[in-house]
DNA sequence: ATCGACAGGATTGTCAACAATCATGTTATC
DNA sequence: GATAACATGATTGTTGACAATCCTGTCGAT
């Protein structure tokens, strides 16, 4: 009997919690990452928080600069965009593979995540229009079934979630996304595999284009 | 005076060693590595030996099973094509800002590998050319200036380093490989940047059918 | 008042010992 | 002879203590 607090893991998840922490906005970016303070928190030891802030440092969540320690990694604008291009790219690449491997169950469930979107912007629900979207990619990867590519995305990702709101919200944003979405739905049922890449890498450029024009406008 | 061997270090660039010695076939794929004897031989401690080996397991170059330690990560044939694939969409891209951003001076750089390349294949100096081939993949990365996608590169192509020589070898490939490359720095020096996505695209295609060639042929 | 040396605290880096777990080979039993 | 319980060695996981480094605020000299 060593447990003392109700959630015990020893395990090194502890890199997935401390992701979910800092996707989440749980620490600012710049903000210290104490070992210690992590270990207690988390209820780890140092030398686990230690390697997970190795791996997350890996994963470009996390600056460690020598005796100095770790800090959230701050993206600036530039990378910002520099980290939707290199989506861009391989969003298309999965979209062009789930167009050639997908099938009809998984079209019906594309479908209905379309349709789902589409309440939600007659709702002007745009927390639920977010989730959606997250969605949507997910079941594009799951479909496309290509790990590298699934893994490289989620790094990604979990660097631009935070800046991925400012986008969303810019007015008329919402209604294009959903549209480009729909269209990226259509070519992937109809197999279309170019159309398919095309449709995605316009609805990341629409993406682009509103992520440039909220920094224009210095939207934070 | 603690030092013992003649290279000392105590940094964590444990990790870049190890790196290159995996990469440079120093390692069998599926070889244990334990922590150990790996402290012993890079001249550090457990800790730091560790801490190496989860960020080499982000990057995909390890795998680790809990109580069971480290071994060098196999990439199957379907994996390295997707490896392949994800490059070919990520080459792409830094090719095409390449094509943007080139100066005078790294348009004659460019040159300067293709000339030096030209010769390597009339020796039939087939290590030149993939040396050669590191290059100017390299000064294309470096011309783009971006360091989110030459980071992912980096990865890629660490985890297939290995595969990369079967393809090279096969008969008449060296030739269609310069001939490709040639394409690609006409195109970047012209500042076309859709024919030189283009171009390397269908180089690293080129890539692609050979290993999917050599895997046919299962040659190793 | 400003600047530099210096002390104190906070934090990270290193190390060694111990515990837990897995792999292997041995022996006893049927 | 085959199989299962068991003992043994090898390796990884965990913990705590200590050393090294950095940061901050204070004190003294000019």
């Amino acid at each position: 009997m060593k447990a003392n607090a109700p959630e015990d893991d020893g395990r090194q998840d502890v890199a997935a919690r401390l992701r979910e922490w800092i996707t989440g906005g749980r620490f600012m970016p710049n903000e210290r990452l104490i070992e210690t303070d992590l270990a207690q928190v988390l209820n780890a030891n140092r030398a686990n928080v230690r390697m997970a802030l190795a791996m997350l440092e890996q994963e470009g969540l996390v600056v460690r600069e020598r005796n100095r320690g770790a800090r959230v990694r701050l993206v600036s604008d530039a990378e910002a965009i520099e980290i939707a291009e290199a989506r861009q790219s391989l969003e298309g690449l999965v979209t062009r593979q789930a167009a050639a491997r997908a099938s009809k169950a998984d079209c019906a469930t594309l479908r209905g995540i379309i349709a789902d979107m589409r309440k939600a912007h007659a709702a002007a629900d745009y927390l639920a229009i977010s989730a959606l979207n997250g969605r949507l990619h997910a079941e594009i990867q799951r479909i496309a079934d290509n790990a590298t590519v699934t893994r490289l995305l989620e790094m990604l990702r979990s660097q631009i979630v935070r800046q991925q709101y400012r986008a969303i919200l810019l007015p008329g944003r919402a209604k294009a996304s959903v549209q480009e979405h729909a269209a990226i739905v259509t070519a992937i049922c109809a197999h279309d595999m170019s159309a398919a890449e095309e449709a995605m890498r316009r609805h990341i450029g629409g993406v682009i284009a509103a992520l440039k024009q909220a920094i224009a406008l210095k939207v934070s």
